[in-house]
DNA sequence: ATGAAAGCGCTAACAG
DNA sequence: CTGTTAGCGCTTTCAT
């Protein structure tokens, strides 16, 4: 990489001169500015960003913690993030925790030697389980200003951008129950995330009447699920999460259930499964790429105002139902 | 952020003694590494990654163009490089080319910077339609090390990894054939895919009695997919990309296929899509993840011998077969 | 209109 | 064993 101190050598002038030339700087004369413009063309001459950086004591770089990339909801996010970051002429740095706590720590402390200016997290599965915060929160102290997606906690003062999920999922309920479905079985593979847990006290705030079949593996939630409705009349299933919604499916079919005229499966999501199951699984769209976007720009207006309060975006889900 | 001067001022030492006593350098005593040791951890200290960057000419990342996230063959190849990097102590920056020139463009100027220790690219399908390299060919003259991944073209000159894409292929048809299939169909929906024309080869150097359905659009195949079963016997499908192969799937299944008595279907494929498709597709399995943590040591290799010849890693498939 | 010098935070060669 | 100094590449203030 050419430097500004290799061209002012070439051009015979002074570093000074070629950097206040390159910015166009009224200081400096045309018949200058062209010369140097001219070699900085020539050498293909680019700023060197970390020189910069150092300088700026800023580093234009936004890190993500994302708990699983796997996940096509967390994909969309990421696209978001990387999008809204791209247009504000910032860049992405990704770490995958991977739900776990000590890949969250690492990710965190990876982040916190001044190579971003900020950090867009959302916590791991683990990281909820235990309930402890105190390796977020520590980024209170050393002055890394965050923002926690999707996923969030009380004990976590910070800004935030979430779903309604309880609204959400108490709001489908009461769409199920108004086209007349009376058996409605609510299933989950996410007990252990806060928006599970969320989802499931909006259902039942809709209804008392609901089977509940939650589980930590597909298998459980397979067996459970077809013993279900061998034994019980059901016509219509919630799925908190997009794996619950495909595995209720699939099963339901095996069994020759007509979808949806005799069950209705609704289905948290923002998948590519979804999308491309057979029938075509009806869902509540999480504007998974809003999220994305949203939380960029929370992080960058905190990064423009460090004392200002804490706010909460909240995304609106939509319900998508598909007939066929 | 804490920094040494603040450390020294604090110990009454000079700068240079406190880095030294932190890097546990031999020239410094016991007694003054401990107190300087105590006082960092007091203080969190870490030294600032920008400046250490700076002095060492050298960023400890590595920058990833990927053309789409949304596909899990490549969020498996990231997942791959993102770990592998992190094994080795570095950092990974993601731009997203969305399979445009642009992009691809606006990334690689991204990193072109001195943000970057090298870079890891799929050329996106727009680049690939076009032939056009230049942008990409440009790194050499910038002297930044780049390594290609999934797709390559011969008018580049670099380090990359692939797949066997036309073995596999090939391996695939003769298979069907061993298995007694003799009508059967190749469906293809990355006709300007540089690995797209090489499984077509592949397929059709195993057998020149093959139907070959490729189109641009979804629902063109679709139709054509339905047209043809219902005017022809056919009892084997290869798919040359996931998405071809569940809609392939899914419409044999509208017309009551049995599969795979009836009908074998097999997908290249590393995706979501086919592990909970119903039934289970068999599919090519192409190790993404292997092909994302060999593209880092491929790179880091060259990082370290900027002048050793271009290498090109195979990744081999392997073909699954699900019965059920 | 141009240049010299300082400084961002760090490391390391050199001096004492 | 500790300190001084230079320099990574850049921007900017302050001379000239």
């Amino acid at each position: 990489m050419v430097t500004l101190k290799q061209l002012s050598k070439e051009l015979g002038v002074s570093i000074s001169t070629v950097s206040k030339a390159l910015s166009d700087s009224f200081e400096i004369s045309e018949r200058t500015k062209k010369k140097v413009l001219a070699l900085a063309r020539k050498y293909n001459y680019r700023p060197n960003n970390v020189a910069v950086n150092l300088r700026a004591k800023s580093t234009k770089t936004i890190g993500v913690i994302i708990p699983n990339i796997f996940n096509h909801f967390y994909t969309k996010i990421l696209s978001g993030i990387e999008q809204e970051a791209k247009r504000n002429n910032y860049k992405v740095i990704v770490s995958i925790s991977n739900e776990t706590v000590s890949s969250e720590k690492e990710g965190i402390s990876f982040f916190s030697n001044g190579s971003v200016d900020g950090i867009l997290l959302a916590p791991s599965e683990e990281t909820e389980k235990l309930g402890n915060y105190k390796h977020i929160s520590a980024l209170h102290q050393k002055e890394i200003p965050f923002v926690l997606f999707d996923r969030y906690s009380e004990k976590l003062n910070s800004d935030k951008v979430i779903i309604n999920d309880f609204d959400s999922a108490k709001k489908t309920v009461k769409y199920l129950i108004n086209k007349g479905r009376e058996e409605i079985v609510v299933v989950s593979l996410i007990k252990h995330l806060s928006v599970g847990e969320l989802r499931k006290k909006g259902a039942f705030d809709a209804s008392k009447k609901i089977t509940l079949l939650e589980f930590e593996k597909e298998e459980e939630l397979e067996e459970a699920f077809l013993k279900l409705i061998k034994r019980k009349r059901i016509d219509a299933v919630l799925a908190l999460d997009e794996l619950s919604g495909i595995i209720t499916l699939n099963i339901a079919r095996t069994v020759a259930f007509r979808i949806p005229e005799e069950l209705t499966i609704i289905s948290f999501s923002q998948g590519v499964l979804s999308e491309y199951s057979y029938p075509k699984l009806s869902t509540i769209n999480q504007h998974a790429k809003e999220i994305g976007e949203n939380s960029v720009q929370l992080l960058l207006t905190r990064l423009k105002n460090k004392e200002a309060s804490y706010k909460t975006r909240i995304i609106k889900t939509a319900l998508e139902i598909h007939q066929t």
